[in-house]
Parts: structure tokens; C-alpha cells; sequence
DNA sequence: TTGTATGCGTTATCAA
DNA sequence: TTGATAACGCATACAA
């Protein structure tokens, strides 16, 4: 391994100027060359150890979340990973499938390996781990969900609107029964789908008689059952609140033979690029993941920039785009 | 920040015990009992960069891969990310993005990054990094496709012999005429799947007039329209290499409410516990996704441990589910 | 079995 | 502007 001393001695210079050149510092011209041409020469790399050892830092991220298999975290997962490497930061993975009394532990594990800032997908409140995010002396970001830490920047996208939003339109399309597939409401973005839902249907006068929840449980087997048991009762109008119970939901749909638009009218939360493949006209509430992953990157620079600066929510808008998978009664 | 010479002083020991005890030598029953004690109440944790600057060890394994968007590559990250944090090691992630001449780039990200070994997802021969790889000092793994190194393992599945299987068994069947959805032979894996397919052609003497291939790129809506293209020259039997390409052959399918089993026969690869859910009697070559996860890591260590044993290529077995998605004629 | 001292590669402090 | 040298926290060779 050629060390800096060595890059020294080959340029006839000392390792403190080798090492001011390596971090950006002015010095002599001649000297400049001479270590330029010393480092290509014995094709020197820098030793991460050592520079971390007296600098604390890693040049990695660490990231947290539930599951990386669904599109949600996946799509952001590569966007923050492309975004890192421009900034020569690499990215420490890490899960807790379900099992929130492990998050303490991950968070220790990334908090051990130094990672100079933790990015944590839909933490909530809460956790158990509470307490021990506000003293984390690094970065910290949330994304999807609110941590309202004096430390804690959110990126977080309008849920509880985009429903309101996406449902109103709907109830104005003549649409005055409607079924809604969603989750238990164990997570703040569960809730605010969901309320966002409730919110419409309050506002445009429905009340319990008029509409109906399925509860599944994310998979794409409850969306199925969901559209099923919701359909089987005669519902035609459907919301679905996630996109994977969506796909089941629309499986149903198509071995039903029932045509989106006519027979049944469907509108769902997505992802850019995801539904259009099949359903080019689907109506969606289309959540902005890349963006949430430039976003949060960006954001976790400025603050590893400047760790002082006040902790900030950031909403970004969901889309909503208007296919023709709703059918207009008006 | 806490060192061991602060726990020495607190337990009366001196440093080079505590080091000894970190590393799990053995020494006094006293003075572990006292160590233990100082490292819990000084809440004393390793500094990774202090080590690995004596080490030489990152306790982090490098992963390379195309794209972390499929359900093979995230279900396999998954998979090797739990089995990696049983052994306290962490991940680093790195996707080239079909950009094959950033290859070199990403490999020497990670190298510099000192992880402790390396896997490679479906590298190819071709590669203009071929060179590097056999040069590294660390470890490296390639997943799903064979890199014949001295120093690489590879961990493969029999992708040809399962698609030689598979279409003898639908020949078998009573079909002889097949429309086979493939992608362009750039990769072994394609080469494998369709040369497999092929074998079995020939071996039950099938001919150019007797099938007809349709190349796709991967993406779900070339799997879409392949199964259009093909289904409109009146072809009833279908096989689909790829299991992305195969959602969009069901798509259309579904659409034009062809049932499987009856209108058309149908075969693809998959993964274990995709198709189950809507498609619980599809047939199938299912690769063992998790297995490999687990295998690799597995073979990982046995070469950390111990560098000098001589490269592999473990084969693994993919399973044939046979369902009711192919008619018999027979 | 334990303690001491040296070095890993880098940065930063202090003099020159 | 540059050079020499002391840290950073740990592992280990050597001595005791």
C-alpha cells in the first residue's frame, strides 16, 4: 500500500505538504507538480482508516428502513444511491423487517460504523427508539414521516391532501358510494391517507352508509380479497390507498372481466412510471420518489455541511393524475 | 468518545488486556470480570477506524449490480443483507446502471472503500474490467452468471438444464408449436435460458418452422407485447425467460380473458412466492433466490477466513413447479 | 498471563 | 510556504 510518506519521498517534499495537497491547500507550483507526478507514478490511494480515524468521518450514509423489497423502497433506495456517489459517498444498508424492538440495534449498528448521517424511511413516533434519535450527534432525515426532533430534518410528501383531494374529485365525478382499501392505521402515513379519505367524504356529505374500508395488511393477496369482498357486495366505486394492495386489486378486476372506467371505477396511490406501463389512463395519486430521494441527499449535504442549521419539514406534492378509470355519472 | 486506555484505567488493567479481551483472548477470570465491568459502565464501543487501520478490515462487503430495481436483485440484497448483519457486517451498496464502462469506476469505489470482499452480480466476461478482477486481493463472488477467475467464486443456477427440462415437459405435453419471449443474447443468463430452450427443440426434433422466438428488453411492456405478437400469429404455447417480461405476458392475457390452461399454455421463470399469489397453479422455473442469498454469504466467509482455498462454482438447483397453466394434449 | 511500546496512514500544530 | 512531529484508537511483538 503506497502512503503519503512514500508520495513524499518520491516528490522530495514532506508529508505535510503531500497531505495539504491532497486536501485542496496552495502551495509552491513546482511542488504541486512534482507530487501530482509522484501520486500518478506509484498510483497512490488514500487510506479511508486513517483519514477517518482523525477526521470522524466515513464518507457513508446510513439508511434505515422497514423492508427494501417494495417499489416504494427500492426506487428510492437506487436514486439516493446515484445521488451519493456524485458526492463520493457510499451508502450502509439496513433493514428491520417488522421487528420495530430491532431498530435500536440497527441504529447502533450504522451509530458503530460511523456513518456520517442516517437517513430513516417511515419512522414513527412511536418507536421505542424516541429518545435516542434526539441525541444522535449526526444528521438524521426522515422520510415519509413527520419526526418533529430539534435535529431531525422530515421530507415528507401532502398524503392526507392528495386523498382529500383525489376522493372529492371523485365524489364530484357523481360517485356517491365508494369502497376503500387500506391498512391498519399504525402509521402516520396509513392515518393520513386514510383521514385524508375521511376528510372528503365529510366535506361532500357521506357518512358511514355510503361507503365501506377493507383493511389489508400491504400485501398484493389483501388487495385481491379486498376488491373481492368489497365488489362481491356490489361496490363499483374503489380506492386504493397503496400500490401494492392495488395491483391484487386490479388481478381481481381483470380475472373478473370487469372493464376499468365502465364496470368499475378505480383510482389508487403510485409511482412515477409504474402504472403506465398497463394502465396509461389510470387515475393516481402519484407520490414524486425520485424527488424524495434528490431531496433528502440534498438535504443531508447542507446539513453535514452546516450541522447547526434548524431542523426543517419539507412536504413535497404528490400528483394527481386524472385517467379515465373513473367513470363520470355526472 | 471512550478508548480502551480510559476502560484499562477503570478496570486497573492495562491496554493491551483490554485489547486482548476485545479479541476474545483469555485471561484472568479477575480481569474480565473488571473489564466487562468498565466497558458497561463507560458504555465503551470499538472505533471501526482504529481497527481497521491495524486490520486492514472494513467488516463491510461490497455489492456490484446492474440495477436494484428487479425482484431478483432485491430479493437477493435483502437476503444477504440479514445474513451479513448475523456475522455483524455490513453492505455497501453500488448499482452501474447498464453503464458497463462505469464498471472499473464503481469496483475501485468499493476497493477504496477497503471492504473486506466483494460480490459481483451477473458480471460478464466481456467486461473491460475482466483484467482488474483477478488481480483484486479481496474475495470476490459472482452471482448468477460464471467468471472463471482463479480468485472468483461464482454461484449459479442451472439456468440451461432448467429450460431444457421445462420445454421437453411442455413438448411432452403434446405441444409442438411454441412462442418463446427472450431478450437479446447479451448476457449468459439469456444465452443459457434460450440455448436450454433450444436443446430441448432440437432433442425432440422441433424445428425453425415450429416456434418462434420474440425478444424483448426486460421490461414488463416488451413481455406485453410479445405475448400480443405472438398470440396474433396463433400461437397457444408460451414460454417467457424472464420473470418481468412474463408479468406482461399475463397482462395481456388477462385482458383479452384468455384463461391459462385452456387457451393458452403458459410457462416462465419466476421466484418463490411471486406467482403464488394469483397464480398458485402457474408453471414455473423457480430460481432459489433466497439460497443463493445464504450461499453466497456462506462462501464469502469461508473466504475471509481463509483466503488461499482454491475458487468454485457452486451450482444450484432450480425447482420446476408444474401447475395446470400448460394444457395436456397428449 | 500481563504490561509496555511501537506503528498503522493521516491530519494538524508548531516552528522554521 | 514548508518540515518535523504529535496525536487519533487500536493491535501486537516483545519483555517481564
Amino acid at each position: 500500500m503506497v502512503t503519503i510518506q512514500e508520495v513524499a519521498k518520491e516528490a522530495q517534499v514532506s508529508v505535510g505538504s503531500v497531505s495539504r495537497y491532497l486536501n485542496g491547500h496552495k502551495l509552491k507550483e513546482q511542488n504541486m507538480q512534482k507530487i501530482k507526478q509522484a501520486i500518478e507514478t506509484l498510483d497512490y490511494k488514500e487510506n479511508l482508516f486513517a483519514k477517518g480515524l482523525k477526521s470522524n468521518q466515513t464518507l457513508s450514509i446510513g439508511i434505515l428502513m422497514n423492508n427494501m423489497q417494495s417499489v416504494f423502497s427500492s426506487t428510492l433506495i437506487a436514486q439516493i444511491e446515484e445521488e451519493m456517489e456524485s458526492h463520493n459517498y457510499s451508502i450502509l444498508l439496513n433493514s428491520y423487517r417488522n421487528k420495530i424492538d430491532k431498530v435500536a440495534a440497527k441504529i447502533d449498528f450504522l451509530l458503530d460504523r460511523k456513518v456520517d448521517g442516517l437517513i430513516i424511511f417511515e419512522g414513527e413516533p412511536e418507536w421505542p427508539v424516541y429518545e435516542r434519535l434526539q441525541t444522535i450527534e449526526i444528521p438524521v432525515i426522515s422520510v415519509n414521516t413527520t419526526l418533529d426532533y430539534p435535529h431531525v430534518d422530515s421530507i415528507i410528501v401532502n398524503n392526507r391532501q392528495s386523498a382529500k383531494n383525489m376522493i372529492s374529485k371523485i365524489i364530484d365525478s357523481g360517485h356517491d358510494h365508494m369502497g376503500v382499501i387500506s391498512v391498519p392505521q399504525k402509521s402516520s402515513v396509513a392515518r393520513d391517507r386514510l383521514n385524508g379519505t375521511f376528510d372528503a367524504f365529510s366535506e361532500k356529505g357521506l357518512d358511514d352508509s355510503d361507503y365501506q374500508i377493507f383493511y389489508g395488511d400491504y400485501s398484493q393477496k389483501s388487495g385481491y380479497q379486498g376488491a373481492k369482498t368489497l365488489i362481491d357486495q356490489g361496490l363499483t366505486t374503489i380506492f386504493v390507498t397503496n400500490y401494492n394492495m392495488a395491483l391484487g386489486s386490479l388481478q381481481y378486476m381483470f380475472e373478473k372481466g370487469l372493464k376499468l372506467g365502465e364496470d368499475i371505477s378505480f383510482a389508487c396511490f403510485d409511482y412515477p412510471g409504474v402504472s403506465d406501463i398497463f394502465y396509461p389512463r389510470l387515475t393516481t395519486v402519484r407520490q414524486p420518489v425520485h424527488k424524495m430521494g434528490t431531496v433528502t441527499v440534498n438535504r443531508m449535504f447542507e446539513r453535514i455541511k452546516n450541522p447547526t442549521i434548524k431542523n426543517e419539514i419539507i412536504q413535497l406534492e404528490n400528483e394527481i393524475h386524472w385517467g379515465n378509470s373513473i367513470k363520470e355519472w355526472k
